[in-house]
DNA sequence: TGTACATTACGAAATACATCGTATATTCGA
DNA sequence: TCGAATATACGATGTATTTCGTAATGTACA
């Protein structure tokens, strides 16, 4: 098997990975305008970011127009599995129970009656195992 | 009130901690004992990272003794929901539930049937709200 | 056509993190 | 009492991360 060693991106750059997986493709400008909104940031940091997250094959790009358009490079599920896994293992002393105890039972009735069944439904699931 | 801005732990500083908060209290030669036990690092290093964590506050320490004694100066529970915020609005969008979804549903079932039930009963709860 | 604008490339600087070597001080037992 | 063992203090290094300035290059329109 090709070496797939799994690349841990940092905070910066989850949020652009967010963004990318939300809209499947942007341009540096439009990843920019984004990021702009909720902090302040120069447009050629973004660009940098992009860039080294290009290097590290966390996103590919499509450099034939003059204007590149990136795309991410990584799956978003698997992503949200490692580094779950790593703040279960970090945090919570392994235990993904207590994660979820914690997640669910501090978000003050946040949680819509549609989630909270797609809840059930999984942890019935779970029992039936 | 006093500046009570929360100092997010790295992640070495996170491993130390969880042994802080199982025992409550430990000499540096323990923790690093229990660190050296998964990890290959020199006691130096150990030391080092809690004499930084003593000067961002993340532990207190005992110094009346020639060898200090730390303990946790920050709060399990609330370093954790800081931190699951954080990584719910980051890599899950601000959506709890699919932070739970994700990490149910991906844990082979390591998940008792006493866990379930907890967390059955923490639904139930939020189910009549 | 040439000038204003947008975009990428490049590199430098500031900070944070993890690591460890060495110096210094203390303790304890032979 | 002296030396080995142990502890802390301090500083240095290497790498990662974030940030941005400046240069080079392409684009479009007045």
């Amino acid at each position: 098997m090709a070496s797939t060693k799994y690349i841990k991106p940092t905070e910066s750059e989850l949020e652009i990975l967010q963004f990318l997986w939300m809209k499947g493709m942007a341009t540096v400008r439009e990843v920019h305008e984004s990021l702009a909104q909720s902090k302040d940031v120069g447009y050629t940091t973004t660009l940098k970011l992009m860039q080294i997250m290009h290097e590290k094959g966390l996103v590919r790009r499509d450099e034939s127009m003059r204007t590149h358009v990136y795309q991410p490079a990584v799956n978003k599920e698997k992503t949200q599995r490692h580094l779950l896994g790593k703040m279960i293992e970090n945090l919570f002393g392994g235990s993904s129970t207590q994660l979820v105890l914690q997640a669910l039972g501090n978000n003050d009735g946040k949680t819509t009656k549609e989630e909270l069944d797609q809840i059930q439904e999984l942890l019935n699931n779970l029992k039936n195992q």
